[in-house]
DNA sequence: TGTACATCAGTGAACGCGCGTTCACTGATGTAC
DNA sequence: TGTACATCAGTGAACGCGCGTTCACTGATGTAC
């Protein structure tokens, strides 16, 4: 039957955020096109209303994610927040480009697109609020301790030891904040 | 038709070396069983004969993979050689760590098992030939090294314009050489 | 060393299944009067 | 404001396809004599 025109964005924003979730959680290619249909409360069939293709729907939810992300603007808050036991529990709720980013290189050019635009702004906001004499050694800092917070989420999330998880979220912590401090 | 052992053999080491690419190229999901047997120059149905299962081929590809990866001793050489250009082209041949990580966690429990098994040797032989003062130091700069390097060739990977990667590659390698130097 | 035969790695057709996608239909919405 | 009807978002059955997996069969290997 049809729906109103609220009901309409409504929906389409409940499937993104639901496709946001799934997709963090167990990748692309693991989650069926019904499986988020069903967790928006609709059938699958509805699905080529919303979108053009699953494809369609990888790239806008990533847009979707990224769009909708909070953003800490303190970095020592920023950091101790991304490399936390919650972040690295919580991969369904997290960063994509953590969750996400190996795989999306595998996606289609509309999907890396929008992880590229994410990734450019991300480090333009972390330029800005990094320590460094001049822009070219703040962009540097940024670039570098962006890296290592993907990477130490990544290995974190890797192992199935939590003592090891904890170990490598304290101490990579620590090392990207000597930075600041020495 | 049967076949000699040795031709077994070599048929089985074959199969780990074309799925360690393909995995690594494509992922786990896109590579079908039928793709990694005729990469070996064999019919799917043999496939049965040496693994129980998909699952049970990832589980030993990532066994096989980490086993014959070649290690560098000098953490400078080991660091230039991982974030370079060459490195981030080449993901078939590449870290399995940078290009499976994030895709291992939603695997078998095997799969997981050797993948922390292959981060804690990493870890280990870095902290040998790490700098610091003592043994706590050393392993604390392996960790935030090796997460800087993993994260650094996700990103520069991620990345659709080949000057934003080239400049992730080079910021990180100075980034992650300031340390030493400062 | 040579022959006869049991073994078994590899072949290729077949299976059940879940996927992405399509489409005829339904019935509430929203517009024209 | 109230009624009649065109619109169209959502439904659910159906599709073709490729997947992981199975199995009867083949024929070279390797063993027993």
């Amino acid at each position: 039957m049809k729906v109103s025109r609220e009901q309409v964005g409504e929906n389409r924003r409940r499937i993104l955020d639901e496709a946001g979730r799934l997709f963090r959680a167990r990748g692309f290619d693991a989650v069926s096109v019904a499986e988020v249909m069903n967790a928006a409360g609709l059938t699958h069939g509805a699905f080529y209303g919303h979108f053009q293709s699953k494809d369609d729907l990888i790239a806008q939810t990533l847009a979707h994610v990224l769009a909708t992300a909070e953003v800490r603007a303190e970095p020592e808050a920023f950091l101790a927040d991304y490399l936390s036991s919650r972040h690295c529990a919580d991969a369904a709720g997290g960063c994509p480009v953590a969750g996400l980013g190996a795989e999306t290189l595998r996606q289609s050019p509309q999907a890396r697109a929008t992880m590229t635009a994410g990734l450019r702004e991300q480090l333009r906001r972390m330029s800005d609020s990094a320590p460094g004499a001049d822009a070219p050694a703040r962009r540097r800092e940024a670039i570098g301790r962006w890296s290592a917070m993907v990477g130490a989420l990544t290995l974190a999330r890797l192992s199935d030891d939590a003592a090891l998880s904890e170990e490598i979220l304290e101490q990579a912590r620590q090392w990207i904040g000597e930075r600041d401090a020495g």
